[in-house]
DNA sequence: TTGTATGCGTTATCAT
DNA sequence: ATGATAACGCATACAA
């Protein structure tokens, strides 16, 4: 492996400079930059002028300098915990969509859930080389997410931690726990578990008290032993599966709090031997693409993930470019998507 | 929706320059400078007493000044067509990992396939704020990468187009088409269909040929009804599953291109009332997450992914900071992955 | 060991 | 309508 630590051999072919094109036009730099920057205030005949040396040479304004004029870099970071998961894909369309609106680049940085990792990250705005920041679920404390939040620009998507000076976008996870239970419970469904994610996220708790608001609406007792927590994977959805399915008295409906881990679930089901939707009933979360190719396909709780993404770029760029910074806290609605891997409503 | 485009209300706190700190600590920016790069000629008394104003101020340096001074922004940027995919997730992990080694940044950002979108993010190599790109898939002709790359730092990942001037890393995709046809026969098929990806991706084509010189070599007719081009995703593979079952004279094994392309196949396989492998054998590619979740568990050409990242990145490194450029072409060991979704080999 | 001064490429203010 | 020129924040060659 090469051994050249960063600042090795430089090569850079000096590159052409406003300088030269100014030159070679025989104007003045201001003028190039003018033209450059589409001011009116500059005669066609010299606009054309310009213009054709730079298209001769093509050349390319260094923006380093630019941005350094001006301190402003049109750049947005998104830190994402991971990208192995096709949920991230529609969030970031959303963001994208609404970035280009106003000429923004948004780059995107896994921080594989890390929190040194994030923190380095977040270095890159803090040496301006980003105007702000969003972060889908962070592994920073809230205190430490609002003391970023005085001096920078930053939103939370998704996963929400309560910082002040912050924004955040997400939809009412406790809500849509609630309605997938209900939507249980309402297709006849009265053995209702539950297989959480990690613990230590903030959605995995508010679901959970949705789901047990739902059952002491109905008057279905809560029981420990249907209660568990995964990894959020597959694997670990498949593992818990199996455990609800060998207890004495097993569920006839698991709630899932992912497509992944549902899919996990369906597999497991089946394997053992049981018929989803009539044995047991199993419902998702996100509805990713995942949630489609499950067999049978899954009914899960959708979340809007493009408007999400959107929803989040927006409040960024307003805090980014207004000096009256709003720190609001969007919920967006979600909507249960029945498919097949539950019974119809009884009417 | 805000109207500031971009160059709207600036209100950036003015925040610490180099310069305060100097005058706080009593000494020359100079100095500041060497402390701050770790220059081993500054009295330690005096690092001392500059970096107590460092941390008391919590100074941060604006990188956009030293990346201007030293024409160099030690960050790569990375193309990839989408993320909703999560064959990138390890990919990019293995580019990290590389990256870190160097103090180098990986941005990524999806260019969606659209060749002006990734006309626009080469825009950030050209305005000099990255020092190279690693594309995965690019939508440029070879051409234009050739072009870029008399310029500037390209290595292609995984999907590649024949460009001079430009580093490759790959596996060997008609070697891995051909082997898996050969599982297949060695385990008894001989009724062999193809679902590919899209026409225009090199790759699909590099397969097919692989998958024809397999049956040439094994004295296997080729039909041109078990050759079937997909989009990619699992929808468009059942939906051609569907077509190939409905066949007068139906395959009994079908190679997929993608693990995606192979569980729409299993969903449809089965919903046709056929039994995986016994009836129709599957086999996918790139062995991603998702070919675990499928039930049966799908047999599957490994992609090194991780291992194509780090690959990737390590020539990029090589090309950005040494003056002799190396082009070279790498190719990858690939491997099948026996899984549950094709019969046992016969010994 | 430290300081002074110059330049990186650009924008923007002030003249003209 | 255009041109000088001073920043922007930092690193470094050269002096001291």
């Amino acid at each position: 492996m090469t051994e050249l630590r960063g600042k090795g051999r430089k090569q850079m072919q000096k590159s052409m400079t406003i300088q030269e094109v100014a030159r070679l036009a025989g104007v003045s730099v201001a003028t190039v930059s003018r033209v450059l920057n589409g001011s009116p205030l500059v005669k066609a005949k010299t606009r054309e002028k310009v213009l054709a040396i730079v298209e001769k040479f093509d050349y390319q304004p260094n923006l380093l300098g630019r941005d350094l004029r001006r301190s402003e870099t049109m750049k947005v970071l998104v830190l994402t915990s991971s990208l192995d998961h096709s949920f991230f894909g529609d969030i970031v369309t959303g963001m994208e969509a609404r970035a280009q609106e106003d000429g923004y680049y948004v780059l995107i940085c896994p921080t594989s859930n890390n929190v040194e990792r994030e923190k380095e990250l977040f270095q890159i705005l803090k040496n301006r080389l980003a105007d702000g920041v969003i972060v889908i679920s962070s592994t920073l404390t809230e205190e430490e997410l609002s003391a970023l939040g005085q001096k920078y620009s930053i939103v939370q998507c998704c996963e929400i931690k309560e910082a002040s000076h912050t924004c955040s976008v997400s939809i009412d996870d406790e809500q849509a726990a609630y309605d997938a239970v209900r939507h249980f419970i309402e297709a006849g469904y009265r053995k209702i578990a539950l297989i959480g994610g990690p613990t230590a996220i903030k959605s995995t708790s508010l679901r959970e008290q949705g789901y047990r608001r739902a059952l002491q609406q109905y008057d279905i007792p809560y029981r420990e032993e249907w209660l568990k927590y995964s990894n959020g994977n597959h694997e670990d959805g498949a593992r818990l599966a199996g455990v609800l399915l060998g207890l004495s008295d097993p569920p006839s409906a698991i709630l899932c709090m992912s497509d992944s881990i549902a899919i996990g679930c369906v597999n497991a089901i089946q394997r053992n031997g049981f018929t989803i939707p009539d044995d047991v009933a199993v419902i998702g979360f996100d509805n990713t693409r995942e949630a489609t190719m499950a067999s049978p396909a899954l009914t899960t709780v959708h979340q809007p993930k493009y408007d999400l993404g959107y929803v989040a770029m927006n409040l960024l760029i307003h805090n980014m470019t207004s000096a009256d910074k709003r720190y609001e806290k969007v919920t967006l609605a979600h909507e249960l998507i029945e498919r097949e891997s539950t019974r119809a409503q009884v009417k």
